[in-house]
DNA sequence: GTTGAAACAGAAGTGCT
DNA sequence: AGCACTTCTGTTTCAAC
């Protein structure tokens, strides 16, 4: 799909998912690569969008959200959730799906009757159906590139 | 909740949401303080687990990911899909829910038949129900300080 | 909290292979 | 494409305030 990545794009787009302050020089000497060859691979990688950018990954519990809750909407037409989901910081993450659930949410919510104020405020989008996570397992996983995973034999 | 958490935390770690690898003297301009400042304050929310780390946002589509699917799994006793799930490279979010569905993961896959693959491979886990993401209104938003959102009348 | 200095590390540009 | 070298910027630690 991307004839351009190679072993090294790779190997930088995982270690900058593991790290992103990791330095041009430290990438480079783990992929055998001079500082300024790693800089100029990361600015081909920026420029073509495939490094979104560079995010802190923030503990919520550490800040005081202490549920995080999956919330399936099944959105009635001609109600814009798109505007609230924005503007609304519990919801960390929105997606529109196929199927009878419209759209299902990621939410944070420092207490029940926190997350009780936001289902409250989505149910005007559509009925809600609400599943307390119990067990985060993965979040955010680093993201392989499939091509070099599949032709691997 | 943490009482430690002031607003130039909070302006500090709003900023290195957007960008991780924005120096500390640049974030020091914004938040009004100075260079050594800004660096021992992160080295504070770093060391209190509140900074858990810093990622490459990476764009799967331009990957060569065409599909992003929530699949929820009624996953059956005795089945232990943490395992697998840590493995599959395909799968980026799992979360363990309550009510009906077990499970909630968000996967990435090149074409349906990449994705038809990991839902046969689920299946060994209990029935699985899948929803194509159509929309991506939010994905990763930036998360804020519940007590000082709460705290401004 | 601040400024300023010194030592070190990293980023970016230049030229060369 | 790659590397070596230089220069500028940033980080860290220290002092004194």
């Amino acid at each position: 799909m991307n004839p351009k990545i190679d072993q090294y794009d790779q190997k930088i787009l995982q270690l900058l998912q593991e790290d992103a302050r990791m330095s041009h020089a430290e990438l480079g000497r783990q992929v055998h690569l001079s500082q300024p060859a790693v800089s100029e691979r990361i600015k081909r990688l920026e420029a073509s969008n495939i490094i979104r950018g560079y995010r802190a990954d923030i503990n919520p519990k550490a800040l005081g959200y202490e549920i995080t809750a999956m919330i399936r909407v099944s959105t009635q037409q001609g109600r814009p959730y798109a505007q609230y989901v924005a503007s609304c910081p519990e919801i960390i993450d929105c997606y529109t799906v196929t199927g009878e659930d419209g759209a299902v949410m990621r939410v944070l919510a420092s207490d029940v009757e926190h997350l009780q104020r936001i289902i409250n405020e989505l149910n005007a989008f559509g009925s809600t159906s609400t599943a307390i996570v119990l067990t985060t397992h993965v979040s955010g996983k680093a993201i392989a590139v499939p091509s070099l995973n599949e032709n691997k034999d």
